[in-house]
DNA sequence: ACAGGATCCTGGGGGC
DNA sequence: TGCCCCCAGGATCCTG
């Protein structure tokens, strides 16, 4: 679920909240999640959480020493809040935060989200590394942009799921930054030009900027970590809006089956083949 | 190298 | 009410 500006909404919401509290006690509920790599989380007690960040769509806990890093998945909730608040089903990990004893809860209905622990950060760094996570939309170099996307004949919609290109894009805003771009999302990378790699980068830093400020999407489960929502599902242009006239041109939108994903887009403003004229 | 499918989970919604 | 099927902000693994 949770793509980039929703993990950078609940990273914003709990560092107030978070930074210079020390864990009292340790939660861990029985049910497995995605990846924990025997994460003994009641170690932590005694730590002081020392700062909060975000890398791609994954939330790493700065611990003064270990880094907790936190990955939603599609379900996963991490909020803070007061101990008397009742623990909804499904909260898989709960730090009680010293003296006041409010909570920090990892709360994941599919499990899809993992919590893991790494005792550096040259180990959590090395992670990334291993898993070839890509740079941040703002930090994508224009060159380095195209020449990626020239070098493989995969769908853009594929290259844009794909966190080792261009890390935080996810289901929703890659379907919103190709409609931005005006590009179809099976144009295959290799087929773009120089001026359509970079309207595209433009288009993702747009949207994604957009939808911070609107602290996310709310669709479903996810919400910030103060339990707010976001406002951003109010301004899909196609996302969801299968049938409905596109904001451009209002021609309806059409939705198709790419890289196993639904993927919405307005037949006349993303087309594939260069528009030809009809006379 | 890539597409496609299955898999990990739970729950909501629609059709009957 | 119940059942069955499809769908879901992610990511990984396997096959062809």
């Amino acid at each position: 679920m949770p793509e980039l500006p929703e993990v950078e909404t609940v990273v914003r919401d709990l560092r107030a909240p978070l930074v210079g509290r020390a864990i009292a006690s340790v939660l861990v509920g029985d049910k497995k999640l995605r990846r924990s790599p025997g994460a003994n989380l009641e170690a932590l007690v005694g730590r002081t959480f020392h700062g909060i960040e975000r890398r791609g769509k994954w939330i790493c806990l700065d611990l003064a020493g270990p880094w907790l890093l936190v990955h939603l998945g599609m379900t996963g909730q991490f909020t803070f809040a007061a101990a008397q608040l009742p623990r909804e089903d499904h909260t898989h990990v709960v730090f009680t935060l010293g003296p006041g004893g409010e909570e920090l809860r990892f709360r994941d209905i599919r499990r899809f989200g993992s919590v893991s622990l790494y005792a550096t950060r040259a180990d959590l760094d090395a992670f990334f590394v291993k898993q070839l996570l890509g740079p941040e939309p703002w930090d994508l170099e224009p060159a380095s942009w195209f020449k990626r996307l020239k070098a493989t004949s995969r769908v853009l919609k594929a290259i844009l799921l794909d966190q080792r290109t261009v890390a935080g894009v996810g289901n929703i805003y890659a379907d919103e930054s190709l409609h931005v771009a005006g590009l179809h999302p099976a144009l295959p990378g290799k087929d773009v030009t120089r001026a359509q790699a970079e309207k595209l980068r433009l288009a993702i830093v747009e949207v994604l900027e957009h939808a911070i400020e609107l602290r996310g999407s709310s669709i479903r489960n996810y919400v910030g970590g103060s339990g707010l929502m976001g406002k951003m599902q109010n301004e899909f242009r196609v996302y969801g809006r299968t049938g409905e006239p596109c904001l451009r041109c209002t021609q309806p939108l059409e939705r198709i089956v790419l890289a196993g994903r639904s993927t919405h887009f307005c037949p006349r403003c993303q087309r594939l083949a260069k528009r030809r004229s009809t006379h």
